[in-house]
DNA sequence: GCAAGGTC
C-alpha cells in the first residue's frame, strides 16, 4: 500500500483526485480524520505542525523558585502530539505501507511538518521506503510530475525549521516569564515577548513616539486661479512650498497679469496592470474595502474551503506556467462577470503581469471556481468579488493616460499646471477600485495671454507621520522580514488581544511602552527585526549543511543568559517601574469622596470593582460586574457629570460590555433597590447622592453614626431607615438566589433571556425558590416558561426549598444528603415514614433517625412517632429474618407498614397488612402462621 | 499561563 501524507485535508483530497485518474477515489472517515482511497494508495492530510516542542515537565511552575525563568534557557526540550488522532492513524496505516510519499508544502515549514510525518512513520515502521513529492501548486500536472519523480526529505531544511522553533520558544517563554513575574502579572494580564511580536510592537511604539516629538512647520503654497473661454483652471507656483514667508509674499506681490503660456507639454503615461495577489497586497487591497486583516484572512480561507478561491496564504506574486489561466477565464464565465470576462478573452495582455516574488509552496490567489451573490453573505462576495477582479486585471492590459503640462509666467513669477485623462481605461475596465482621478484643464497654446483672477497664498503646516493601519503595519512587516503570510495578522491580533495596542490606525497603551522600553533596556536584540534576520541567515548555512542547530541554538542561548544576567540584578527595578508606567491606564479619575484617584483594581478571583487609592481612609468603591464577563478596562471618554472614564469589559470572543460611566452605572443600578425601602423619597436620595452614598447596601451597612453625621436626620429616623434596608437587601439576596436557580434550571431561548423570565416573575409577586415552590403550573407558563420547564422548575424548587426547610429543622448536612440519595425529600417523609423503614433505606442508626424525626416534626408541630430503642429495633430485626421466607426484600416492605418484630407482624391485621406493603394476603397469613 | 508556525 502506498501512504501519502498531506499537509492539510483539502490537499490530500486533491491530490488524490489528480493521481486516481478515472478511478474512484473512496473516502473513509476515521474520528473525524478523512483517507481518500484509490487503487492500492491512502492518501491523508495533516493539519499543519501535528506535534509541538515544550519543555520537558517540571517547568510548568511559573513561581518555581528552582526553574526560574532563567533556567528554561537549558531546560530539556520535547516534541509533544498535537493532534493525536491524526498521529495515531498515521502510525497505524504506515503498518502497512511498503511506500509512503511525503507531499507536504514546498517550503521550509513544510519540510518541518514533513519530517515530522517522517519521524511518526519510522516510530511505527522501521523499515518502510519514505520518499517526498515536491510541487509548488496543486495542478494534475504539478502532481504528476511531483509523483513521477520523487526526491527525499531535505533533512537540513527541516533542521533549520527545528531551530527556529527552538529559539522563539526559549527567548520567548523566558522573557515572557520573566516580565511578567517582575511587574507581578498572571492570567489575563502576562506580558508577552516574542522575536516577531516585540519588534511589531516596537514600531507602532516608534511611531507613536516620532508623533509625540513632531514640532509643525508652518509652510505656504501659492496659486493663482485663471480662465480660458470661460473654463476655469488652477495653476502653483513652481516652488511648490515656500519655507519662508518674506520669500512668499515677495513672490505673491511679484505675480502680475497677464498669464502668459510659455511651453506646452503634452504626453502620455502608462498606468501598469496590477501584480497578482500574494497575502499581503490581498490584506491591503481589502482593506481599502473596509475589512481589516483578520477578517479579510478569515474570509478568504471560508471562499478557500468552499473551493471558490485558491489557496490564500502565499508569497507568490508569479503565476506557475503549470496554471491554466484559460480553464479559469471559461470557468468564471459562469459568474456573474461574464461579460468582465468576455472583455478581458477579447482583450488579454500577451503576458499577465508579475510581481518580484515567486516562491515554491503555493500560486498568487487567484479564483479556483464560480460564485454567485446568493451563495454568500454580501461581505463575502465582496472579498470574492475582489479575487476575481485583481486576477481579470492581471490579465487585462495595461491603462494609459493622456498627459498635459503647461508652463506660465506671471510677472517674474513661473507657474505651472498638470493635468490628466484617461485614454484608454485597459485593466481599469475590469478592475474598478483604484481612484486615480482624472484632471482636466481647457486648451491652451503657447504666447497665449490670460488673466489673472485671484491669487491664493494659503499657509500650511507640515504633518507628523500617520499612526499605523493593520495592512500599512504588515507591509513594513513583510519588508522586514518579520512573520509570515500566515502568521502576521495574527502577531497584531495577539498585540491587541495583550492589550499593547489599541484603536485604528494602531496605538500603543502605556504597557505596550513600558514593556518595549524596558526591553529596549535590557533586551534590546528582541526588539529589533535584526534577530530574525540573523536567524533566517544562520537557517539558511542549516540548509545549506555548513551550521548545525546546536551551535546556532547554543550560539544564541549564550546571548540570552547575557541579558538575564542584567535583567536578574534589576529584577525589582524593572517589575517597579512597570507598574509605575502603567498604573495610569487604570486610573478613571477623581474620587468623589476625598479627591483621591479612583482606580480599577482586582481582588483575588474573578471580582474587580473601582476603589479610591486613599483606602483604607477613604473606603468608596463601586462593584463591577465579575471578570467572567470581561477585563474592566477604561476607555477614553469622560462622563460629563462626574468626571470619571467610560468602562468597558472585554472578553476573548465577546462583544465588549460597554458600563459607560461606572458611577451613572452604579447610581441606576441601585435606584430602583432604593426605591423598594417605603421611606425612600427623592428628597432622601437626593440627600444621599450628595454624601455619595448610592446603594442599599451601604444604608444597611454603613457605621450609624457616621450616618447620622452626613446625612443629619435623627437617629430614630436613620434606625427605622436602616431597618428598611436591611430587609430590602434580603429580599434582594433571596431574589438573587432565584435568579441564579431559574438559570441553571431553564436553557436561554432566542428572545427570551433569564433577565425576562426573572423580571416577570418578581412583577408578579414571585420574589424567592420558595414562591417557585408553592406557585402552580399554570401560573408560570403565563410568564415566559413551558409547561415542562414550569414542571421541573417547581419540583427542583421544592427540593431546594425542603432541603432548606430540613436542615432550618436540625437536620445535619451529611445525614440529609443520605436521606436525599434514597429519595426521601420533604419534612412529610420524615412525620409520614415509619422510622424502621427510613433507618433500613438509609444506613442510618435508628437511633439517630428517631432524633431526626423528632425535630422535623416538632418543626412542623405534628405528633411525634413513638420511640423505638436501638436493641429492640435489632432484635426484632434478627426474629423476622428467621422467619422462613423473609429476606431483605420482604423485610423492607414489613418496615414501610411499621412491622419491626414478629409480635407485631403476628399481631397485625393481614388485610390491612397486605395494602400497605403490597404483600399478598395469602403470603401474609402464611407468614403470620409461622412466627 | 509563555513563542512562532502550521491549519480549521
Amino acid at each position: 500500500m502506498h501512504l501519502i501524507i498531506a499537509e492539510k485535508n483539502i490537499a490530500a483530497q486533491r491530490i488524490a483526485g489528480f493521481l486516481a485518474e478515472d478511478q474512484k477515489v473512496k473516502t473513509e472517515k476515521d474520528g473525524g480524520v478523512n483517507l481518500y482511497h484509490f487503487n492500492d494508495s491512502v492518501s491523508i492530510g495533516l493539519r499543519g505542525h501535528v506535534v509541538e516542542i515544550d519543555f520537558e515537565p517540571g517547568y510548568s511552575n511559573w513561581r518555581s523558585e528552582v526553574h526560574t525563568p532563567r533556567t528554561l534557557i537549558d531546560a530539556g526540550i520535547i516534541k509533544k502530539p498535537t493532534e493525536k488522532k491524526i498521529v495515531n492513524l498515521i502510525k497505524k496505516l504506515s503498518k502497512k505501507a511498503d511506500l509512503v510519499t511525503i507531499a507536504t508544502d514546498y517550503d521550509r515549514e513544510g519540510e518541518l511538518i514533513g519530517k515530522e510525518a517522517y519521524e511518526i512513520v519510522r516510530s511505527a515502521n522501521k523499515s518502510v521506503r519514505i520518499n517526498r513529492a515536491i510541487f509548488s501548486a496543486i495542478t494534475k500536472q504539478e502532481i504528476k510530475s511531483a509523483f513521477e519523480n520523487p526526491t527525499e526529505i531535505d533533512f537540513n531544511l527541516a533542521e533549520a525549521g527545528e531551530t527556529r522553533q527552538e529559539i522563539d520558544l526559549v527567548w520567548g517563554a523566558s522573557l515572557t516569564r520573566f516580565i511578567s513575574i517582575a511587574a507581578k502579572r498572571g492570567g489575563n494580564n502576562i506580558l508577552s515577548v516574542g522575536r516577531v511580536q516585540s519588534p511589531t510592537l516596537a514600531m507602532i511604539v516608534d511611531r507613536e513616539k516620532e508623533i509625540e516629538a513632531f514640532i509643525p512647520e508652518p509652510y505656504w503654497m501659492l496659486g493663482l486661479i485663471s480662465e480660458k473661454n470661460n473654463e476655469i483652471f488652477e495653476a502653483r507656483h513652481t516652488s511648490g512650498k515656500f519655507w519662508n514667508f518674506d520669500e512668499a509674499k515677495l513672490a505673491e506681490s511679484n505675480t502680475k497679469e497677464p498669464l502668459l503660456v510659455t511651453e506646452v507639454k503634452k504626453g502620455t503615461k502608462n498606468d501598469h496592470s496590477p501584480t497578482p495577489f500574494d497575502t499581503t497586497a490581498f490584506i491591503v487591497a481589502a482593506s481599502r474595502l473596509g475589512l481589516s486583516a483578520a477578517n479579510a484572512m478569515r474570509i478568504a480561507e471560508e471562499l478557500y474551503m468552499n473551493g471558490f478561491i485558491s489557496y490564500p496564504r502565499t508569497d507568490n506574486t508569479i503565476y506557475p506556467a503549470s496554471l491554466d489561466l484559460d480553464a479559469i477565464l471559461t470557468e468564471l464565465k459562469n459568474s456573474p462577470f461574464k461579460n468582465e470576462v468576455e472583455w478581458v478573452i477579447a482583450n488579454k495582455r500577451e503576458k499577465p503581469t508579475q510581481g518580484k516574488k515567486s516562491s515554491t509552496d503555493h500560486p498568487p490567489i487567484h479564483p479556483a471556481g464560480a460564485a454567485k451573490p446568493e451563495q454568500m453573505d454580501e461581505q463575502t462576495w465582496k472579498v470574492y468579488e475582489l479575487v476575481v477582479r485583481r486576477f481579470l486585471a492581471t490579465l487585462s492590459p495595461d491603462a494609459r493616460w493622456k498627459t498635459l503640462k503647461y508652463l506660465f509666467n506671471a510677472g517674474t513669477e513661473p507657474y505651472t499646471s498638470t493635468g490628466q485623462k484617461l485614454e484608454y481605461e485597459g485593466y481599469r475596465h475590469v478592475y474598478t477600485y483604484s481612484q486615480a482621478k482624472e484632471q482636466e484643464l481647457p486648451e491652451l497654446s503657447t504666447g497665449d495671454s490670460l488673466p489673472v483672477k485671484e491669487i491664493v497664498l494659503e499657509e500650511k503646516e507640515t504633518l507628523p507621520p500617520p499612526r499605523y493601519s493593520q495592512s500599512k503595519l504588515i507591509q513594513q512587516m513583510e519588508e522586514l522580514g518579520l512573520g509570515t503570510k500566515s502568521t502576521r495578522h495574527d502577531v497584531i491580533g495577539k498585540l491587541v488581544s495583550r492589550r499593547y495596542v489599541e484603536g485604528t490606525p494602531l496605538k500603543p497603551t502605556l504597557v505596550g511602552r513600558a514593556v518595549t522600553e524596558t526591553l529596549e533596556q535590557y533586551a534590546g536584540l528582541i526588539t529589533k527585526p535584526d534577530m530574525t534576520q540573523t536567524i533566517e541567515s544562520h537557517m539558511e548555512d542549516i540548509k545549506k549543511g555548513s551550521m548545525r542547530k546546536t551551535s546556532v541554538v547554543n550560539e544564541s542561548k549564550g546571548m540570552l543568559h547575557r541579558i538575564f544576567d542584567d535583567l536578574e540584578q534589576n529584577e525589582e527595578n524593572i517589575g517597579n517601574d512597570i507598574m509605575d508606567r502603567t498604573a495610569e491606564e487604570r486610573m478613571i479619575g477623581k474620587c468623589p469622596v476625598c479627591g483621591n484617584s479612583l482606580m480599577i483594581r482586582k481582588s483575588k478571583g474573578m471580582a474587580q470593582f473601582i476603589g479610591c487609592n486613599g483606602y483604607p481612609d477613604c473606603s468608596f468603591n463601586i462593584g463591577l460586574p465579575s471578570a467572567q464577563w470581561g477585563n474592566a478596562i477604561r476607555e477614553e471618554k469622560v462622563c460629563d457629570i462626574h468626571g470619571l472614564r467610560y468602562i468597558k469589559l472585554i472578553r476573548k470572543g465577546a462583544r465588549p460590555w460597554d458600563i459607560g460611566c461606572p458611577l451613572c452605572n452604579h447610581i441606576n443600578s441601585n435606584l430602583e433597590a432604593l426605591r423598594m425601602m417605603p421611606s425612600m423619597n427623592d428628597v432622601l436620595i437626593a440627600n444621599l447622592h450628595s454624601e455619595n452614598i448610592y446603594s442599599v447596601y451601604e444604608i444597611a451597612t454603613l457605621d450609624i453614626n457616621d450616618l447620622i453625621r452626613r446625612t443629619k436626620i435623627s437617629e430614630a429616623e436613620i434606625t427605622k431607615i436602616r431597618a428598611e434596608a436591611e430587609e430590602v437587601l434580603e429580599i434582594l439576596r433571596k431574589r438573587s438566589e432565584m435568579r441564579k436557580f431559574v438559570r441553571k434550571v431553564i436553557p436561554p431561548r432566542r428572545g427570551r433571556s433569564h433577565a425576562k423570565v426573572v423580571n416577570a416573575f418578581i412583577d408578579d409577586g414571585i420574589n424567592e425558590i420558595g414562591d417557585i415552590a408553592s406557585s402552580d403550573r399554570k401560573k408560570l407558563q403565563t410568564l415566559f416558561v413551558s409547561e415542562q420547564e414550569a414542571e421541573s422548575l417547581i419540583n427542583e424548587a421544592k427540593a431546594i426549598y425542603n432541603k432548606a426547610i430540613l436542615k432550618e429543622y436540625g437536620v445535619p448536612a451529611v445525614s440529609l444528603k443520605k436521606y436525599m440519595e434514597s429519595g426521601f425529600l420533604s419534612p412529610e417523609d420524615f412525620c409520614f415514614i415509619h422510622p424502621a423503614y427510613l433507618s433500613h433505606k438509609t444506613g442510618i442508626n435508628i437511633d439517630t433517625v428517631h432524633k431526626h424525626v423528632t425535630k422535623v416534626c416538632e418543626g412542623k408541630k405534628v405528633s411525634v412517632p413513638e420511640k423505638i430503642s436501638k436493641k429492640s429495633f435489632e432484635e426484632g430485626k434478627k426474629e423476622l429474618l428467621q422467619i422462613a421466607g423473609i429476606g431483605e426484600a420482604l423485610l423492607e416492605k414489613l418496615y414501610m407498614a411499621g412491622i419491626t418484630n414478629k409480635k407485631s407482624l403476628k399481631n397485625a391485621d393481614p388485610a390491612i397488612l397486605s395494602k400497605k406493603t403490597g404483600i399478598s394476603k395469602e403470603k401474609l397469613e402464611q407468614l403470620q402462621n409461622k412466627s
